[in-house]
DNA sequence: AACGTCACGATACACTCGTATCGCAAAGAG
DNA sequence: CTCTTTGCGATACGAGTGTATCGTGACGTT
């Protein structure tokens, strides 16, 4: 066996490049010679490791929900308590805007080719009801008062924190005044929200 | 003066042809030819009228913004009161996402050109920032209890709003669903919420 | 040491892109 | 009718695209 290189690494590698072009230049704004300079190599290893132009976008559509989730995954490492983990939860996501834009904006060029991609669409079902899930279960053990409906609550919260994150994207609210709105909406639910 | 045609009406039929591209491809899927193909003329009448593609851009951002405003005020004809107002506003941001998903689209790929550019990031905050007034003024106008901070409440029912709209442009949530998300959310501000 | 396999670069090709530049037809002015 | 201006189609050209196909090293095996 010849040389050995880490398959993966290299692709992720790729991806990477393909989703700041991506959060730059929109979807059909990634090129394979753009992600070979973006990333420093040749056209033609692109085109090694991806043998089409489809498969560099799939790929990175999956580098992408891996990298949100392991970016909000990342804010509760110390977390305490389910209250705590949820507004960290929803801080994650809000902060997305401000630390992340390049997730935020790839993830909103993927949501054009979801409405008509089957695929791309059920990886984005996916991840938002997985999102949705969990918020909800936190919702229902971090309230004080047991007839909250959690669900309903829980879309409440994910798409104001999904608002919110747009609007610190392009600057129309500070992370401070996000966060404080965001705080002012879960101290009406009768929860904990930070200082 | 030879053949008179109304060049704003043609300008304007060519941009919504590139605001359906635009949501299909994003931003950098629209085309000269695209744009031509789309609209069922020639390449030549699209350069005919918008001198090069950055015209285009610009006068499909500006129509987007048109579009999107008379979507929501036709949404309010037939409006009664500020409280009524208020609802009806947020319900038509929300059903963007089902009733004009070429609108949402197009304004996902333009906000990533509001990132880096500052003109598009200005026509995108003004938009923002006006809609943000305007449900500001409502909620002060409608609120039973005069303690409510107004700016506060206008920030997380617009970006609620807007978060909804996306579920339901990808389909996690019916128009049912997310109607429903909302009126839970404005009686707890102790406003009329419809049926 | 010879070999086969794989990583990777270089090149070729058909295609689409934006833009510039023609040319013709239509229609009001004289 | 003629002239001039404008609407609009057709074409040309360079740059950039995705993909196919080479070539050339580097390495593990035998």
């Amino acid at each position: 066996m010849p040389k050995q290189v880490d398959h993966a690494a290299r692709r992720a590698e790729l991806a990477h490049a393909a989703l700041r072009l991506c959060a730059r230049d929109g979807l059909a704004g990634v090129s394979i010679g753009g992600v070979a300079q973006e990333a420093g190599v040749s056209k033609g290893l692109v085109q090694h490791y991806f043998g089409a132009r489809a498969d560099l976008m799939r790929a990175s559509a999956q580098l992408l929900r891996r990298e949100i989730e392991g970016h909000v995954r990342a804010a509760l490492r110390e977390a305490a308590g389910p209250a705590d983990t949820l507004r960290r939860t929803l801080l994650a996501v809000v902060e997305l805007g401000s630390r992340a834009p390049v997730l935020l904006l790839a993830g909103h060029a993927f949501l054009a080719t979801a409405v008509t991609d089957p695929d791309v669409r059920e990886l984005y079902r996916a991840g938002g009801d997985a999102v949705h899930r969990e918020i909800a279960a936190l919702v229902a053990a971090s309230a004080a008062d047991p007839g909250v409906e959690a669900g309903a609550e829980a879309h409440v919260l994910l798409a104001l924190a999904r608002g919110l994150a747009d609007g610190v994207l392009v600057g129309e609210l500070g992370i401070a005044e996000a966060t404080a709105v965001l705080d002012h909406q879960l101290r009406r639910l009768g929860l904990p929200a930070g200082s």
